[in-house]
RNA sequence: GGCGCAUUCGUCUAGGGGCCUAGGACGCCGCCCUCUCACGGCGGUAACAUCGGUUCGAAUCCGAUAUGCGCUGCCA
């Protein structure tokens, strides 16, 4: 029997990283046994559930590289694939189970179940419906019913124990008793989760259950109902749930907790799905590159551990590194111009240069909502590309993410300024005046524009002017860039051409009269 | 309150009775390299939740306890 597996995101909302990790398991999952992988749309809740989040759920998703075999957008022999329209099928299975008598009205109101919850709670003992309307007559039940009163229907829970297996963790035992008649159809005719994912997993024949561990507590109920069904009952595997670093659910206050806020902070996003796929799973460096087949292939998800797994930002952004650190020139360039579009850049460097000051976080939270405002963002000229390219190799390992790009490198792409702070240290830098004269006029009179000739004629200035060696540099730094870190000297002098370069240099002594 | 799941350095983990005076990675600290910042190299810091048991021997097996999280809904 082939593997059938199932994404299920509920859309009420952007697809938060825990569920995109839980996607990307079963795709994995999926792949990996050469099976079936269906992406549903749990929008049962309709009031809860919107279009765009839909639209969102999906983008994200192919953002990361995954694809689904059935689904919204691609039909196949288990459609349709949301709830919402699926409620025929719903009918017909409440149909088969009342039939076979393990359904029963009940019309209790919420305002008794409620009486009796608390009753139960002030006497401290565990509630569990009393199964008080499971014995009402046939004739009751037709008198009431013409009567008008509202019902529900309930899951009649026989007595015993139900035992599931987990693929990482022990077999997980209750006790029937516990669990007491659920409710599987509201009074309005809607049909309840669990009945609802149960006929969809039996329907679409579903072998593995791959979801969160929040689950798990649902799971001995939807046993029953396969097993009342006559449905065999697949496999599941609950993952560890993934938390912000102070254990408590990822939220805004962790930095990112959607796909979309770490990209626009410059990581990547195969990265990023690398180290969704290694938490709660053995570290290798090597594992940094994968790429999504090298994953199907080599990553197991039943070996995850089955204890939760925090989201620690820093260990991400030291993978994103080591991942930039092994691109080619032309792949990080290419990246790098992507990236800058997107965050606007181009075109206005010196205001997003003010942002990206504050972090990374600054510029994803400004992008964010740049985005949702769908402001288009500037493409950049073909000189702005080409610099881009030109300064990949300059500033390669100096990048953690992205974004780091732009206080390092802005500077290349507006005209020259100074801080106070930096003029001061300009000015308090030994030598400086004499510097950047004698450096201008040498490059400016060096007959080859290369890295090497530059670099040979800097090195030339501390001797010739009885400078020292450090502070050279520093009133060269300063004087090309207005800042105290760039690129490496020599190659950014270069990159930033003959008469640019002079022309700054120049300009950076003529403050110091 | 009841039930369930989980519990090795701050974080992600290796470990499945002796190879563990517990290994790796991130972070942090120090040193080296060095034109700034980084990269890289080297070294350091730091953990078996607790208490009992089983055993010649336990991080590994068993039992309690504690803590965290989840479920306990006519939410999903």
């Amino acid at each position: 029997m082939s593997v059938i597996v199932r994404f299920a995101p509920s859309p009420t909302g952007y697809l938060h990283l825990g569920s995109a990790r839980t996607g990307l398991y079963n795709y994995l999952y999926a792949r990996r046994h050469g099976g079936t992988f269906i992406l549903r749309i749990e929008d049962t809740d309709p009031s809860r559930s919107t279009d765009e989040a839909i639209a969102q759920i999906i983008s994200s998703l192919k953002e990361m590289g995954i694809e689904w075999d059935e689904g919204p957008g691609v039909p196949g022999p288990h459609g349709p694939y949301r709830q919402t329209e699926r409620t025929g099928i719903y009918r017909e299975y409440v149909d088969r189970l009342l039939a076979s008598g393990h359904l029963y009205p009940c019309f209790c109101t919420p305002q008794e179940l409620e009486a009796e919850r608390q009753k139960a709670r002030a006497e401290k003992r565990n509630w569990v419906y009393s199964g008080k309307c499971r014995r009402l007559g046939a004739d009751e039940v037709a008198r009431r019913k013409a009567a008008g009163e509202p019902w529900t229907l309930r899951f009649k829970v026989p007595p015993g124990t139900t035992v599931f297996e987990d693929m990482i963790r022990e077999p997980v035992e209750v006790d029937n008793d516990l669990i007491g008649d659920f409710i599987v159809q509201r009074s309005d005719g809607s049909i309840v989760y669990n009945l609802a994912v149960v006929v969809d997993d039996v329907t679409m024949e579903v072998t593995h259950v791959i979801r969160g561990d929040d689950h798990i507590s649902n799971t001995p109920k939807q046993i029953l109902i396969y097993e009342a069904l006559g449905a065999p009952v697949p496999k599941f595997l609950h993952m560890p749930l993934l938390f912000g670093t102070d254990r408590k659910k990822l939220s805004k206050r962790h930095g990112a907790t959607k796909l979309e806020q770490l990209t626009a902070q410059g990581l990547l996003v195969e990265v990023v799905r690398n180290y969704l796929c290694f938490l709660s799973t053995e570290f290798d460096e090597s594992m940094i590159t994968w790429t999504l087949e090298d994953l199907v292939r080599d990553f197991d998800v039943e070996r995850l551990s089955p204890s939760p797994s925090i989201f620690d930002p820093d260990k991400l952004r030291w993978m994103n590194g080591r991942f930039i650190r092994q691109m080619d020139d032309d792949e990080l360039g290419e990246r790098l111009v992507v990236y800058l579009t997107r965050v606007g850049f181009y075109g206005d460097p010196v205001a997003v240069e003010q942002v990206a000051a504050e972090g990374p976080q600054a510029l994803a939270a400004a992008v964010e909502s740049a985005e949702a405002a769908h402001r288009p963002a500037t493409e950049p000229t073909a000189e702005q590309a080409e610099l881009t390219k030109t300064l990949a190799p300059l500033v390669r390992e100096k990048l953690e993410v992205l974004a780091d790009f732009i206080p390092l490198a802005g500077f290349f792409f507006r005209p020259l300024a100074f801080s106070d702070e930096a003029r001061e240290r300009l000015a308090g830098t030994p030598g400086a005046a004499a510097t950047l004269t004698q450096a201008a006029a040498d490059l400016r009179a060096v007959e080859s524009w290369t890295v090497a000739a530059i670099e040979a004629l800097v090195r030339e200035l501390p001797a010739q002017l009885g400078v020292k060696r450090k502070a050279v540099f520093a009133a060269l730094r300063l004087g090309m860039s207005g800042q105290t870190v760039t690129p490496g000297l020599f190659e950014s002098l270069w990159a930033l051409g003959r008469d640019e370069a002079v022309a700054r240099l120049e300009q950076a002594a003529r403050l110091l009269d």
